[in-house]
RNA sequence: GGAGCGGUAGUUCAGCCCGGUCAGAACGCCGGCCUGUCAAGCCGGAGGUCGCGGGUUCAAAUCCCGUCCGCUCCGCCA
């Protein structure tokens, strides 16, 4: 107090009252009321008089404590003032396209544009910080549970499989390109063969897909491998990190070890391999039901081997309005229409009822449990068609009838995924986590059992029945990371490649150097990686990954700061040897 | 590749259905007044290619077609 101090920052608001003005004076740590008179310093009034918002200024003066009456109790420093002595313009600045307070939200371009005046904003620099913290959390954890850090190549091979590549011209060599790595995947089971057998990094991944509110073509992952593991060891330091970073950043105690849940009870109950499980809306199997009944529209699915799902939206008493908009979000996903029932006091009602018999309803409304004010609404198609419909309804009604439970943080793992599954598109199997996965040691034989099978039907049913040793950890509906134990032996990794559809030559040409190294000592090793940005976004309690990420992309992938993809000079693709084409 | 929502003043929005006193509000900005405010207050003022292009019409922010941009979702994302 009363000791001369020096302070700068910007000018975030001024209020002007004629013979005395105060200057809200912000910097990365808050505001602070700077107070000028004009009896007592004239000079520093003159100056203070012409400042505007976002001038940055210099105040030489002195701490005191505000007249009684005029505290701010809104503000952390509004017991005090800061009488200037002296006010110094560093910089001035024009009126902004968008004020820093945050009253008014802005659009996303704009705040994109100007990202350097939307990070002023109290919420958003908050964010940064909080991210910041994530990751000094996370290096403390993984260094004091020795794992050493190491960086991993952004200039790499682009590989067959998953997503696609965002490719780099060489220009020591014409026609060939480097990749940037989608994750560091390889690199850190190789780091595995090198004997590093605690291995970590926070690192950028890179895909080149279409963007949704939680996926940016550039995001960072929290990166890790061990050797000499299995799942439980993997599973444990997942635990204990998200617990820690819970615990000091939230101050929350999440329960460990998390529940576990496997890809099929996650798929029959919710839909989906990532569920909210904050409310209820499940999924209710009703084939068994129907699979002889007069609706043709029902019998034909069962028929042709799909399934009859429902959901009861217990209470909902939906007019039919409201099961209008319902039918066109659903038919948005690929259904055709949509089944319902409606339970009233006394009646059902329903466009489908006339063609169920008595027992039939019997059975549906037991099963259903069915009570006056629900709502049954149906899907019958192939099993996954029937998932993600009722999976992504479930979701939606969830949210736009507000039945989640915000206040819960539910963590758990998702275990026993199937090893690979049938593409259609592709026609081939495919993996489900990636082609470096494990399978289930009882599994192995299976593997190369289908490798012989004739019969595509029959080959199915076989592979299909092969776990992963593979692992997805999911927070609040959202998928925050996977890993898997890694397949070790240099003879499992080329019966799954072949079963993938990889033949030697691409193999070799693709991956050799990762079946080289599986040649030369490869220790049992698995790991995980953690979506960063969707961890530190859900941990924030907001919708968008953007909103954690200094400088993000556009849903097309734009950046409007820099206007970031833009053209090169010629010359530059000359080097490159690169012709533009169309 | 597909579906939905949006684009009007610096910002956030209303107006659009039903074409014609519909170029509007708030905040911000500019000028003035004001000695205890803190989203200060009061008085006055300026500010628009209604995303862009085409069409219908006597007349288009408003209706139609196309297109671009932003957002959400499906596909895609091992």
């Amino acid at each position: 107090m009363d000791k001369e101090i020096k302070l700068a920052g910007w000018v975030h608001r001024k209020r002007h009252h004629g013979g005395v003005i105060f200057i809200d004076l912000r910097d990365r740590e808050g505001i602070v009321q700077v107070v000028v008179e004009e009896k007592t310093n004239p000079e520093a009034y003159e100056v203070a008089d012409r400042l505007k918002p976002e001038y940055v200024i210099g105040v030489i003066g002195k701490v005191r404590k505000r007249p009684e009456g005029t505290e701010n109790p809104k503000l952390k420093t509004g017991y005090v003032e800061v009488v200037a002595d002296k006010i110094l313009v560093f910089n001035t600045s024009e009126p902004l396209p968008f004020p820093v307070e945050e009253e008014t939200p802005v659009s996303e371009e704009t705040k994109l544009k100007y990202r350097y005046i939307d990070l002023r904003r109290e919420s958003m620099k908050n964010n940064l910080i909080f991210r910041h913290k994530v990751y000094q959390i996370t290096r403390n954890f993984f260094t004091n549970e020795g794992f050493i850090e190491i960086e991993t190549p952004f200039l790499t091979k682009s590989t067959p499989e998953g997503a696609r590549d965002f490719i780099v011209p060489s220009r020591l060599h014409p026609g060939k390109f480097y990749a940037l790595p989608q994750s560091p995947q390889l690199f850190k089971q190789i780091l595995m063969v090198a004997g590093f057998d605690k291995y970590f990094q926070i690192v950028k991944c890179f895909r080149d897909e279409d963007l949704r509110a939680d996926r940016q073509p550039e995001f960072t992952q929290i990166d890790y491998e061990m050797s000499f593991v299995s799942e439980e060891d993997v599973m444990d330091v997942a635990e204990r990190l998200v617990a820690t970073l819970f615990k000091e950043l939230l101050g929350i105690e999440l329960k460990t070890p998390f529940e576990r849940i496997s890809y099929t009870e996650a798929m029959e109950r919710y839909g989906t391999d990532k569920p909210d499980r904050r409310f209820g809306l499940e999924l209710l199997e009703l084939t068994e039901i129907f699979k002889n009944t007069a609706f043709k529209v029902f019998r034909s699915v069962v028929e042709a081997g799909g399934i009859i799902k429902a959901i009861n939206f217990k209470g909902s008493n939906l007019s039919r309005k409201e099961i209008d908009e319902i039918t066109k979000f659903v038919q948005s996903l690929g259904a055709k229409g949509l089944a319902w029932i409606k339970v009233e006091k006394d009646k059902l009602t329903s466009p489908i009822l006339k063609f169920f018999s008595e027992e039939e309803k019997q059975k549906l409304l037991e099963k259903v449990k069915a009570e006056p004010g629900d709502v049954i609404l149906f899907s019958a198609d192939k099993k996954e068609m029937v998932y993600k419909i009722l999976g992504n309804l479930r979701l939606h009604l969830g949210k736009k009838y507000n039945l989640i439970d915000e206040s819960r943080w539910d963590i758990f793992w998702v275990v026993d995924f199937p090893l690979m599954e049938w593409d259609e598109e592709e026609n081939r199997f495919v993996s489900l986590h990636h082609p470096f996965t494990m399978p289930r040691e009882e599994d192995i034989p299976k593997l190369k059992q289908a490798l012989e099978i004739e019969d595509l039907e029959e080959k199915k049913k076989l592979v299909h029945s092969v776990k992963a040793r593979a692992y997805d950890l999911v927070l609040n509906g959202e998928e925050i990371g996977g890993g898997s134990i890694r397949i070790h032996r240099r003879d499992i990794q080329e019966v799954v490649f072949k079963l993938l559809g990889i033949g030697e030559v691409e193999a070799q040409e693709k991956f050799g150097f990762l079946l080289e190294a599986l040649k030369y000592g490869a220790p049992p090793h698995g790991g995980l990686a953690f979506g960063l940005d969707r961890l530190v976004a859900i941990m924030l309690g907001l919708d968008s990954i953007r909103d954690v990420i200094a400088f993000p992309k556009t849903q097309r992938g734009i950046c409007p700061l820099t206007n970031a993809p833009d053209y090169v000079e010629p010359k530059q693709l000359k080097e490159l040897h690169i012709k533009v084409v169309e």
